[in-house]
DNA sequence: AATTATTACTCACACGTGTCAATTGGCACG
DNA sequence: CGTGCCAATTGACACGTGTGAGTAATAATT
């Protein structure tokens, strides 16, 4: 029981095969003329045979695969599938399919992913987080696509330029609202938890909280900042370090709201109460993040439009190769909640 | 700058395209003699151009895509993407690749997701979640899928028989533990948050919840039931609506982990204190479950496993066509957290 | 010296499709 | 009747690859 091709639909309509062909890519362009019983007959046929043409076939003559291939970083965040969700719906609205990827933090893994996708003729490439730079192999691979005229958008925060098309979001500002909220609440020893060390994180989160600090008249301590790995497990673990300082800090930040959810276990763990004792932000505002015990204050940014911005350039560059750089950028910011509070001891 | 194929690597090497294909497919089975500068030259011409092979012309001649398609019927629920993740990670393994979909928990665009696998010719197919037997033309695609020797697994608890490989991991027996565990903390008005009504849902959590209630010699109030969608927030309203009866339930048990956290935060809301003002239950053991304030009560089935499992159970299928029926069933337990706790009232 | 075996390659086909160019039958017009 | 034209259909090519069969030259065996 093999799949039927063109040429059953056309034995068993008694006619040739290119007919079938034009029957089914009934384009009224090519002005092709069919008479309506071979028509007929050739639809019948095709539904008698549960015919369904082969995608394989038809990309390799026409070239285009219509499919466009998604790179995120870390499958087990909320917040990089709230991305793919949109990404998914646009993509599929204008008829392409998506190929989904996560380069699981690793670095071997992203090599892999993006020697396969470039085997695979993907019709377009959109990136979500800087995890390129992290690894020479990968950054040479991404030029060759470039070179190939891989449509490929990045949505990161990073100022490394690969002159891709761009949908930006940094949390820059966000980060300066968090330290100001934190200062006015009059919290003074502000802790930091920074799992996944990747530039962008650190341009994006980490200098602002120092800038703040310090403008603020505030030493930067470093044995409050905390590098851990990206899992609940690591926020737990980190906050866990922070907390048990002799000199405990009043609020933490962390750099995602998943290690913020492992904090917040963490305070409920020795005792302190969230806000009453510690303040808690995270990053991302993940569905999830309003629904915590307490609801946590987070800084976000519009992963729906973002992702149809970056669907749109993608499909853009796809009709145009030529087209100038695009760059798109979309404002983060603070969502106060209840995981905030005034400094207290 | 187009891609470069195997008649330029030939050019540029001075031999024949089939000497290159020959190079590159380096089978040791095939036998066939090349000698070392040949080899090399080859090799170099292939680095220099950049050349990598094109999958779709690779699978149009050998038939295999290598590419297997995986349904998950949420992606908002982080249950499902564990299952991914693991399912992922096999697969690339044995060097395929995944075709991710969602339906979204969406009849229609189930439907359209299955004729476009359909349409891509995938060496196999892994379905989580029994969204199937909620659609017509979803089950007559399956059908039709079927008929053409599709190799599919199915992940389910639902006793529906399509006739395809089937990976099980049913609820039923972990539901009596927790309505054990429940009663015996004395709890005798225990809620039932209920969304999303598929049918395994229903024989999996929904009957033994309401037999182990009447083998206790208690009545299954209808009002304790409280149906609802998917998301968080739904389950937040079912859970308020539950709380705020007259005699409001003790306990609460949700059909998944996601739904109890919108129960959690509603207890909260209404300053009720988990566990000693109210139990609260989940089911599925996301990763998250273990880092809520106060860490969930919840019903875990092996993830990893099972995704393992239907993977293995997928390429021997691919395999061997004519394999009888395979089937795999993996326990589910119970694991007691701090979010239940003895009766009060 | 003639046959055979081995080594190092090359030729040619098939996979399923879209589309341009060519072909057929029918019909009107001169 | 021949020429031209339109409508309806078909033949043939190309896309890039893997592989069985074939070839030509050299080495080994009889």
């Amino acid at each position: 029981m093999k799949r039927p091709t063109q040429v059953d639909v056309a034995k068993r309509a008694g006619v040739s095969r290119s007919t079938v062909s034009y029957v089914i890519n009934g384009n009224t362009d090519t002005m092709l003329a069919i008479s309506k019983e071979t028509r007929q007959r050739v639809l019948d046929a095709v539904a008698e045979l549960g015919y369904v043409p082969d995608a394989r076939a038809q990309s390799f003559r026409s070239g285009n695969t219509y499919t466009i291939g998604l790179i995120i970083p870390d499958v087990r965040n909320p917040h990089f599938w709230e991305y793919a969700e949109t990404i998914e719906q646009e993509v599929r609205a204008s008829g392409y399919n998506l190929l989904l990827s996560n380069t699981a933090l690793n670095d071997n893994y992203a090599e892999d992913i993006f020697r396969d996708l470039s085997h695979r003729r993907i019709d377009g490439l959109i990136m979500v987080g800087a995890f390129i730079s992290q690894s020479e192999e990968a950054i040479k691979i991404l030029k060759t696509l470039l070179k190939r005229r891989l449509p490929i958008v990045e949505m990161t925060d990073h100022n490394v330029d690969y002159d891709v098309d761009l949908v930006t979001s940094d949390y820059r500002e966000a980060t300066k609202e968090v330290m100001t909220h934190l200062l006015s609440l009059q919290h003074r020893r502000i802790g930091f938890i920074h799992g996944a060390a990747t530039p962008e994180l650190i341009v994006d989160r980490l200098e602002p909280y120092q800038e703040c600090l310090r403008s603020a008249g505030l030493l930067v301590e470093n044995e409050l900042i905390a590098k851990c790995g990206p899992t609940i497990e690591d926020g737990y673990q980190a906050a866990m370090q922070l907390l048990q300082r002799p000199q405990r800090p009043t609020a933490l930040v962390a750099i995602n709201d998943l290690l913020a959810i492992g904090a917040m276990r963490a305070a409920w763990n020795l005792g302190l109460n969230v806000p009453a004792d510690l303040s808690l932000v995270g990053f991302d505002d993940i569905h999830m993040a309003k629904y915590l015990v307490p609801p946590l204050t987070t800084a976000a940014r519009d992963t729906a439009a973002g992702g149809k911005e970056a669907v749109r350039q993608l499909l853009r560059r796809i009709a145009d190769p030529s087209l100038p750089r695009q760059k798109a950028r979309f404002p983060s910011r603070l969502i106060i909640r209840e995981s905030t509070g005034p400094a207290t001891g």
